[in-house]
DNA sequence: ATGGTCGAGTATCGA
């Protein structure tokens, strides 16, 4: 039996974090870790840099907005960039799989919807529809997958500072947390539900107000588990301290280790 | 939550 740590990070444009990648790498040692927002073009992704590092990268990205990754040490096969299920291509990078020490491992960035109603906003529902539907095209609960990413759905009132402060704004409503149970449904469980049920603990802060030093803070960033790896979940972690310091990223990363 | 910051790019827009 193996250990395996992974971890998802929106960095908020990985240019900007590349102090700040390399030294979390460092401490955190995760066997896998998915990135979100890197606001690359495929051509800038700095492969060599995190080769130096000991681990082999996937990413896909158009520039300027959105982009997403996956950075393994314990091997990476079959990338796919955006979704496998036969429909065209996606209007945004935001989807990256590969196959990473035997699990089917997807960075996903879920889009934000901006106002509850708006064309965005429908263009987010479908968008999570859709990666069901390409889960189901490519993969099997009784397989071993992880779908991690920013989610951008606080998947209860719990996991955020303040439910009132949020009547009416996208990420609690209903119709997105019945998108995410859809995934669920399919057979994805929240690896940081699993050991922590109660905790109130987030992964997002605004920058703005000092959100992060109050502990205004959503929890939108998942590590969804199949049931094959459910019951192999050891523990997880939302790495305050990755929030903190010079230039952070208005995200802290999530770990998980699982027990292979 | 009055707004309050970042990062894209270089005027504003997106989150």
């Amino acid at each position: 039996m193996a250990t395996v740590r992974i971890a998802t990070w929106n960095v908020n444009s990985l240019k900007v974090r590349m102090e700040r990648v390399p030294e979390w790498l460092a401490y955190a040692c995760p066997d896998i870790l998915c990135m979100q927002e890197t606001k690359l073009a495929d051509a800038a992704f700095p492969h060599m840099a995190f080769e130096a590092l000991g681990y082999e990268s996937a990413h896909h990205g158009s520039g300027q907005w959105n982009g997403v990754a996956i950075l393994s040490r314990v091997g990476l096969s079959h990338p796919v960039a955006g979704f496998a299920d036969g429909g065209g291509p996606d209007q945004g990078a935001r989807l990256l799989s590969a196959v990473c020490g035997g699990v089917r491992v997807s960075s996903v960035y879920v889009p934000n919807g901006r106002a509850v109603g708006s064309e965005h906003y429908a263009y987010k529902l479908a968008w999570l529809a859709r990666l069901r539907e390409h889960l189901s095209a490519t993969a099997a609960p009784g397989q071993p997958v992880v779908v991690c990413g920013d989610f951008n759905i606080a998947p209860e009132d719990k996991d955020v500072w303040d439910p009132a402060a949020f009547a009416g704004a996208t990420h609690v409503t209903p119709e997105e947390r019945h998108a995410l149970s859809q995934l669920e449904s399919w057979g994805l469980v929240d690896a940081f539900r699993l050991c922590w049920p109660e905790e109130r603990l987030y992964t997002y802060w605004d920058y703005r107000a000092g959100d992060f030093h109050e502990h205004r803070g959503m929890r939108i960033d998942l590590v969804l588990v199949s049931e094959a790896l459910a019951g192999k979940v050891r523990w997880a972690l939302v790495d305050r301290n990755a929030r903190k310091g010079k230039q952070p990223s208005d995200h802290a990363p999530v770990l998980v280790d699982l027990d292979l």
